[in-house]
DNA sequence: ATCATATAGTAAACTGGTTAACAATTGCTA
DNA sequence: TAGCAATTGTTAACCAGTTTACTATATGAT
């Protein structure tokens, strides 16, 4: 039964020497130059990476058909113990790794799924997506699937290559982050055969799988800070108004305002478009149109650190004059001068979950999914009482 | 030659619309239900996504044989420009996708990446990771990859998932982020056969290809702001004293306040763990130990802006009672408060670069990578004359 | 002893491409 | 006009798995 001939390994090992040779001389102003040989000869002791085994030789060396690894391989019950045993040692002694194109091409699912970003210029630099995708990608390990990453952008869905990461079979299902109903092309995937999954927002018609985070309940947590700390005149940085989420937060902001006996105007809000720039350009929009102000809720906390970096520059103090409020908690913010107080998002966690909804609706085992997760107030140095009051200390 | 005749399809059509139609009825809050049953049979006017045509139905409805329909998909020369264009007619016609499983499994590449991330708590959160992956994700889709995300945890290294990687032909290539010379298992990447790219660091001894941003040259531009600010008493906040680059940096450092007739000794520098804690810590230490420094060196921006808030905190002002200058120039830094003087790296384009070069690599067309980008230095507001200069005037 | 059923394993078809070796046609030279 | 190469396409082997239908043996009930 001896072990496996491999054919031609000594040609392969003479091809291989030469060049690493060659990559020695071009160490012009190596450190440690005696370290070269040694480490191009290591692993190549003759043997390990290079025999290339598949399921044919583990099934000839086991004296068992190439079914029967194969079943071996996917825990099949219909192998005896004893078999299954024999089989899988025989998989560890000729270090037998299965190919996954041909496991991919052969059975249902490829074990990959993809994160789809929306077409910012640098969207993985974006905190808010890091949190998402890092809870994604840890997930997705544990389950012993892979990750891709996509961005959207126009062209790319033009061609319809958001079709093909399915249809030539890149892909078992995609998580989308960051879009909301705008993004029309979304509605392609609704369909069975294309498993998705929205994350961080819904689709207002209730149509597309999706997990976010409690929205609603969040605007509630920040406007109770601040009515509790005696603002009235609040002000609010929105973005992405067609945003299911976004809007969740602006009928809280406005509904809040009015039973707290003001009704806010229109131009109590300004869009800050998700960005520092545009948060710092919409603070000054508001406090120009209302001095008065004394609180700002913002969207997320690049518009907040926006803001307050223009308010500052401003002559504004924060919190002194206007308090500050923001969405998501990233984590350098609790290190900015004042630290943010925010409505923390559990991001990660969303991430978890949606990688695990998502291989579940690949499987079949979840027809619909729609789950909202809690979000907390993290109180720091940004609020503070209404001036008024402190005033009349 | 009439249009291929795919089976079985009125019967797919019949189980899939009345999905549809359930899905209708969800449309609880529905904000334009007219849009509902538009939507839904948009993709599913009974034929588009649903007929699964492979490369025998291409060939048979062209009137050419299966392998000179792979040929025309691969532009081989040697299929005539009359048969190119009648079977790439075809294979619009029937909306034919290649099954990149299939196109795997018999060529020599996969036409997939990976990025290789450190063991770090949300690794992806980091905007520094962020932008790199961005330039590689961005350059990757135009090259026509994909790109899978990875993290090195110890037990992924302990069961040489890294190789697997490559022996189960999940990439071609690996990109390795934030790695350096302790991270021992890179060495096991170092043959031809596993084509790898050390990202923003290099190997001592020269062995594995890299692409980086040039430290010393940042430190340079760092050291001299310093000094011409009249700064004398500079201290550092390093980290990983193992990275080469990080040595290039205190090199630098060093060598600066030698020239500069003071000699630096090790008190003056505290590890900062690359973490915003870290750098609020080993600053909060510096100053202890030398009330009299008057600037730090940072050797990223999140230990800055630690940095600048712990000084702020012990009730030391920035930049009056000291500057602080950090390494990356991380998009927000521009608004925190105050905002960061930064050395300026190109991680973008270093992604770009990095993403590039593997690919040649892995397409055998380039031996040896080891390329260096220069930076510049992004002058704010954390940074200003030395106090004894200024108290002078 | 006989038949039905469970259990364990196998052979062969199948997934969907690429590519090396071969064949047919055409153009050009000697 | 035979001889040769160049051009263009085809045949068939190959990549490396999974899965279905079938077979052989062991078990249990009648």
């Amino acid at each position: 039964m001896g072990i496996l001939a491999v054919a031609a390994k000594p040609k392969i090992s003479k091809q291989l020497d030469p060049p690493a040779g060659d990559l020695a001389m071009h160490d012009i102003d190596a450190v440690s130059p005696r370290n070269v040989t040694v480490r191009f000869d290591a692993p190549l002791p003759d043997d390990k990476p290079l025999e290339k085994v598949n399921i044919r030789d583990v099934a000839r060396e086991a004296g068992v058909s190439v079914a029967t690894v194969s079943m071996v391989l996917n825990d099949n019950p219909r192998i005896s113990r004893g078999t299954q045993v024999r089989v899988q040692k025989m998989i560890e002694r000729l270090g037998y790794r299965p190919n996954r194109l041909a496991q991919g091409l052969s059975s249902k699912y490829t074990q990959v799924l993809a994160v789809m970003l929306p077409p910012l210029r640098h969207a993985l630099a974006d905190a808010y997506f890091g949190e998402i995708i890092s809870g994604i990608v840890d997930r997705a390990g544990k389950l012993g699937h892979k990750m891709m990453i996509e961005q959207a952008k126009p062209q790319f869905i033009k061609e319809g290559k958001h079709l093909e990461l399915y249809e030539r079979r890149f892909v078992d299902g995609i998580l989308c982050l960051g879009f909301n109903e705008k993004h029309t092309f979304l509605a392609d995937l609704a369909g069975p055969q294309y498993p998705m999954i929205l994350v961080d927002n819904r689709f207002g018609d209730q149509l597309l799988d999706c997990v976010h985070c409690d929205y609603r309940l969040g605007a509630e947590q920040a406007m109770n800070c601040l009515l509790q700390l005696g603002h009235r005149t609040i002000g609010m940085i929105y973005a992405a108004p067609e945003s299911p989420t976004s809007r969740d937060v602006m009928d809280v902001y406005k509904t809040r305002l009015v039973e707290a006996g003001t009704a806010p105007a229109d131009s109590w809000m300004a869009d800050g478009m998700f960005t520092d720039e545009g948060g710092a350009a919409a603070a000054q929009e508001l406090i120009t149109r209302h001095p008065n102000i004394t609180a700002i809720l913002c969207g997320n906390d690049k518009m907040a650190l926006g803001a307050i970096r223009s308010l500052t520059l401003h002559g504004y103090q924060v919190p002194r004059d206007v308090s500050i409020i923001g969405f998501d908690d990233l984590q350098h913010l609790a290190f900015s001068n004042p630290s943010l107080t925010t409505v923390h998002l559990p991001l990660y966690e969303l991430g978890v979950l949606a990688c695990e909804r998502l291989i579940e609706k690949v499987r079949g085992k979840v027809e619909r999914v729609a789950e909202v997760l809690p979000t907390h107030l993290v109180l720091r140095e940004s609020t503070s009482m209404a001036r008024r009051l402190a005033d009349a200390r």
